[in-house]
RNA sequence: GGGAGUUUAGCUCAGCUGGUUUAGAGCAUCUGCCUUACAAGCAGAGGGUCGGCGGUUCGAUCCCGUCAACUCCCACCA
């Protein structure tokens, strides 16, 4: 079969993709040799992958490839995360496009069409997780609103609220105001932005003074029911006991005290609105204030404001301002830098609103599930950079609101009687049951509108995508948990890691994960985030298609060393696809020297060492890679890899190769360089999958398939082989670089000519050397020419004689360089040894290097000065 | 305000518990090459007072202190 000039991607990766799935090479079932499993973090079914989703599954493809090749049951099972309220909020957005308002339809209605998006995403995510070449087990598809996962989730539930770990109550909540929705602390992105603080007049009762206070939304004033003081500020100590007049309002008010309040903030005094602040909820319960919530769930105001009510809160602002500056009221208005709350679905601006909702009570969970990370028996990689962060959250953790007033996703279980007392059960006949036990009578009973936080699901997870909760001590949970490895972004250890980890201990009693692998966030080339808005967030589907999938796994990898952020480039993919390229053109060299096997005494001879010194760099880069997976330096492996293949083995092995070929191709030589191609091709098969299958299917025509063939274990290398190797490119290198400074052509040939102490050390070496330098001689220890070129390589000299004479000049400067280089050197390891404290305090071995050190020096220094009288 | 991290060549990063380091790689740059696998290539070169200052040490890119810049996380004062 003729080779084609450059490799051509598409079609290959169609091709083997579907060859795997035929063989099922992707499916796991458990067997008896040891389990490694990977659950994909699922991603939501919002929209389709971006880089950071690309960089994850590359990842995690690489891990599950060595292990399936490295004799584990590999098992990585994929799916997708329903994201409640992320698609929610993209199905409202939709059906507006449509015309079609969420109100106007039953909350079943809703559903459909939700599933009719999650259909259409999914398949897409889908697609491209395929093209991405990941090897996901597609019998194990999981979704967090499948019914059994559903089931799982509302069993949870009820076992927790029964544990009494879930409660039902009125809290400060974050409230988004365009889904209409709680959410948790998590989920509130802040963000600086420049607001004004508005100065306005309180009057004091029956009295002619007035108090200025400072705030920031002046809407929330018709909310106030009372006003603080530090008890130390003179400035108002002899108000104690007065009332205060809410402007606009006129509501009376009490004036409290309290050592909250920072006197040199603004006024030092400050307004207390329990309904839409934290802090002044928590003062309001400490001084048993009222509370008036003045804002309906879309964040116009409610009845209880009296003004304004049904304007948006954002509208009512000025017009509340204008009206104090009517009534002279508003004293000042200054610029004011602060930070704002903003739902990290929506992007509106979120209002601390009381509400009923459902929590879970988190310090009990935590504790083991902190732990685990501090006593190592789950291992965050990259090294402890996260541990801090993940810890201080755990030992500060807040109870976490997990109902969401939103129709897409689970539907908490609690059913009400007409009073408001309910109970908590899985199915609609339990809560019947349940109600009439409890409280001795039957009742109507309706179903908490609300639905759970998608969180709430995911945290399962690792555990029900192998159906641990619906179904405990199956097959599966038992043979496949705890799971390997974890590869997630960093940005949802709170939302996600932590607690996976605790609904591990919690029900299974076990970790969720050994190790974590954190990637960084992928940005622009410029740092910026990816983002629509920017249009710098690439498609991955058009990347694939101009560089092929395996480019696209080798130029993300490349530029990510773990837990660093990535900085996209598509320069990066297109020295993958370069490559490729590279392999596919040794592919095509082996295969014309297929083409000319035959016996060939000479060259077998003469490829001899090239063949050891070989197999022994890869030996060592094996060895190498293989302690570079352990520590999850993934991108260090690639680095290696591609050295390796394309410094050692393209512009050293086969060029070596060339120099006794003559005519025929010595079969043995033959085999053992395509043994070396495949064995390269296997270790890179992790990482670009598609194109090493094709190649080592080219080398030769194999029955198995890389993608199962299995590692073999690697002996040590032979340091003196690589030695000699190394002798060998410091000469070559040294000889071109002679040439390339004196104006001699690659094209002229030169007669070589050796002074050495240690001939033996070239006895191997003369055959490759003579023909990478491009020398028509070659004499060891013979008479030294006159008219030659000299240059020193370590101790030996080396005399290069062109056919033409050549000018000298530019030689002896190169010469003089050097020797300056080396005598300074030397200097400065004179001034070590001569130095008495180093001698009496550094080890014994430093000494003796830096003995060697001086002895190399010097022994160079006089080559040097001998080539310089040659001259 | 609290905490973590980063700072090494134009760019992205190595440098493994201080001494073969007067610091390495890839990409980019420059020079010369269509050398019978590859111009998506080959050969060669240039480029860094290791963020600043101070300390510990015989010896500091590495340890300590301090300052500066950047990044992230947490808390969120009206």
């Amino acid at each position: 079969m003729q080779l084609t000039k450059n490799y051509l991607p598409k079609a290959v990766e169609e091709r083997w993709y579907e060859h795997w799935m035929n063989k099922k090479y992707f499916n796991s079932k458990p067997d008896e040799r040891k389990a490694f499993t990977v659950v994909i973090p699922p991603p939501n079914v919002t929209g389709v992958l971006h880089m950071g989703h690309t960089l994850n599954e590359t990842v995690q493809d690489i891990l599950v490839r060595k292990a399936r090749m490295s004799g584990f049951n590999a098992c990585w099972v994929p799916g997708s995360d329903h994201a409640s309220i992320a698609t929610e909020a993209k199905v409202v957005q939709m059906l507006q496009e449509k015309g079609i308002q969420k109100s106007s339809l039953s909350r079943e209605e809703f559903l459909q069409y939700a599933f009719e998006w999650k259909d259409k995403y999914g398949g897409i995510i889908y697609n491209q997780i395929k093209k991405l070449g990941c090897s996901v087990d597609w019998d194990r598809v999981s979704f967090t609103m499948d019914d059994e996962y559903y089931a799982a989730v509302i069993k949870v539930f009820v076992d927790l609220f029964e544990k009494k770990m879930i409660y039902r109550g009125a809290r400060m909540i974050n409230w988004d105001t365009v889904a209409k929705t709680a959410l948790s602390d998590e989920e509130v992105e802040y963000k600086d932005v420049e607001g004004t603080l508005y100065y306005v007049k309180y009057a004091v009762e029956n009295s002619n003074e007035f108090l200025t206070i400072a705030t920031q939304r002046p809407e929330t004033i018709m909310g106030d029911t009372g006003v603080c003081v530090n008890p130390n500020d003179e400035r108002y100590t002899h108000l104690k006991g007065r009332h205060l007049i809410v402007p606009l309002v006129n509501r009376k008010v009490p004036l409290i005290f309290d050592a909250y309040v920072d006197p040199a903030f603004g006024t030092g005094a400050l307004k207390v609105t329990p309904a839409h602040d934290i802090n002044d909820y928590n003062l309001g319960l400490k001084h048993h204030l009222g509370v008036i919530d003045t804002l309906n769930e879309d964040g116009t105001l409610s009845r209880e404001a009296e003004i304004f009510v049904g304007e948006d809160r954002f509208v009512a602002r000025k017009k509340i301002v204008e009206l104090l500056r009517e009534q002279g009221l508003l004293v000042k208005e200054e610029k004011y830098s602060t930070r704002l709350g903003y739902s990290q679905r929506t992007n509106s601006v979120v209002e601390p609103k009381i509400s009923t909702q459902w929590f879970v009570k988190m310090k009990d969970l935590a504790t083991p599930a902190l732990e685990a990370v501090v006593n190592g028996d789950i291992k965050i990689h990259p090294g402890d950079k996260f541990l801090a962060t993940y810890k201080y959250w755990l030992e500060n953790v807040k109870d976490w609101c997990i109902s969401r007033q939103l129709w897409w996703g689970q539907r908490i279980p609690a059913w009400y009687d007409a009073d408001g007392r309910f109970v908590v059960a899985e199915t609609e006949a339990e809560a019947h049951k349940k109600y009439e036990q409890q409280f001795n009578q039957t009742a109507e009973l309706k179903q908490d509108e609300d639905v759970l936080d998608t969180w709430f699901s995911s945290w399962l997870w690792p555990i029900q995508v192998f159906n641990g909760i619906t179904r405990p001590n199956n097959e599966d949970i038992r043979y496949y948990y705890p799971t390997s490895v974890l590869v997630t972004g960093q940005d949802i250890i709170f939302f996600w890691v932590a607690r996976m980890a605790m609904a591990g201990y919690e029900y299974m009693n076990q970790k969720p994960f050994s190790d974590v692998y954190f990637t960084g966030m992928v940005r622009d080339k410029q740092g910026r985030k990816m983002s629509k808005s920017l249009g710098n967030s690439p498609d991955l589907l058009d990347l694939i298609d101009r560089y092929g999938s395996d480019a696209v796994r080798f130029g993300i990898l490349i530029a990510s060393p773990a837990g660093n952020d990535l900085l996209f480039d598509e320069s990066s993919l297109e020295q993958g696809r370069n490559f490729t390229n590279k392999i596919w053109n040794a592919l095509k060299l082996t295969r014309m020297w297929q083409e000319k096997r035959g016996l060939n005494q000479q060259h077998a001879d003469q490829s001899a060492f090239a063949i050891t010194w070989m197999n022994n760099r890869l030996k060592q880069a094996t060895l190498l890679i293989e302690e570079q997976y352990s520590s999850f330096k993934l991108s260090e492996a690639l680095k290696t890899l591609y050295s390796l293949i394309w410094d050692d083995f393209c512009s050293w092995y086969l060029e070596w190769l060339k120099a006794g070929f003559n005519e025929l191709f010595d079969e043995e030589v033959y085999q053992q360089t395509c043994s070396v191609f495949e064995q390269l091709m296997q270790l890179l098969h992790p990482f670009m999958p598609f194109f090493t299958e094709e190649v080592y299917h080219l080398i030769a025509n194999q029955n198995d398939d890389l993608i199962v063939k299995q590692f073999q274990p690697v002996s040590s290398p032979s340091t003196d082989v690589l030695q000699q190797g190394k002798l060998l490119q410091t000469l070559i290198s040294a000889v071109r670089e002679s040439r390339a400074k004196n104006n001699i052509s690659m094209k002229e040939p030169v007669s070589l000519h050796i002074e050495t102490a240690t001939p033996q050390n070239y006895q191997q070496l003369l055959a490759i050397l003579k023909k990478q330098a491009n020398a028509k001689a070659l004499v060891l220890n013979g008479a030294a020419p006159d008219n030659a070129i000299v240059i020193a390589v370590e101790q030996d000299k080396i005399f290069i004689e062109p056919e033409n004479a050549i000018d000298t000049s530019a030689q002896k400067e190169e010469l003089l360089k050097d020797l300056d280089y080396q005598q300074n050197f030397l200097a400065s390891v004179m001034k070590k040894l001569s130095n008495e404290k180093f001698m009496a305090n550094a080890k014994a071995e430093v000494v003796a290097l830096e003995e060697k050190k001086k002895a190399d020096a010097e022994a160079r220094i006089k080559t040097i000065k001998d080539s310089l009288e040659m001259l």
